[in-house]
DNA sequence: TTGGATGCAAAGGTTTTGCAGTAAT
DNA sequence: ATTACTGCAAAACCTTTGCATCCAA
């Protein structure tokens, strides 16, 4: 399929270039609806899924909010906190060797992979929260 | 909350320890129902909430499926192929060390992680799959 | 001019929830 | 006797799709 260019999804992807952290599907929707009212969710969505399987953009499956978004153009890691929900960047930790071992474990192609680590951010440590009974 | 021990609960747990492979909820709720019409959807869907909780099973967010389901008692990682959309175990490769080294890096309390590999898997690379562009 | 992209609304699929009844402790 | 758990159906959610129109190439 040929790609045309569009308004709509020149400004989400700068939009998401320009913005750091993780947003939903619904948060591209409200930001990019500041500036021209006109854009539709759908178009959002088709975008994001667009620009995800480019590469140009980064899909994160959020354990409990559903897809979240992020605009980084190199590969990282991430860190869900139970405690606040939120999304965090691992920065300079990525494995490249880690699809090798696997590709020739599974004798498979590995293209990818996406970690996911599960705990308590800085933030909310300093906080004390103690998150629904997974800390105490 | 103080948990009660039901029929469907334990049926349910017993049932994933002794399938291999992964399931959604409906798969789940319809191998229960083989053996009992009269278990719902509604059921399945809380005690797989619950049981990941304690994280007696697991809960794997598949790319394009939805949330799958393992009753692995150990930790490990996963492939996803992009061809047959199937979810693989990959054993023997767990790096504990991975969670220490994010705890100090971004000072906060890890308690797990997950990877989940995107590749094609061995049995489509036999069959010689190219995946809607994905590999063209 | 042509085919991809958009907006809108409707549809789709998954997961959760309210409630009355049931069962475990 | 309590209180959690269940089944059922409705609701909530997120995401995709059909279609007529619009716009980039």
């Amino acid at each position: 399929m040929n790609h045309k260019q569009s308004k709509q999804r020149t400004r989400l992807l700068e939009m998401l270039r320009n913005h750091y952290g993780h947003l939903s599907a619904e948060q591209v929707y409200n930001k990019l609806k500041e500036e021209d009212k006109r854009i539709s969710l759908a178009t959002v969505y088709r975008n994001l899924n667009l620009l995800a399987e480019q590469n140009k953009i980064n899909k994160i499956e959020h354990p409990t909010v559903g897809s979240m978004y992020d605009g980084r153009e190199y590969p990282h890691y991430h860190l869900h906190c139970e405690a606040c929900d939120g999304l965090f960047d691992i920065q300079g930790l990525y494995l490249n060797e880690l699809n090798d071992k696997v590709e020739t474990q599974m004798k498979a192609r590995i293209l990818t992979h996406r970690i996911v680590f599960e705990g308590i951010c800085e933030s909310c440590l300093k906080k004390g929260s103690n998150v629904d009974g997974h800390l105490t």
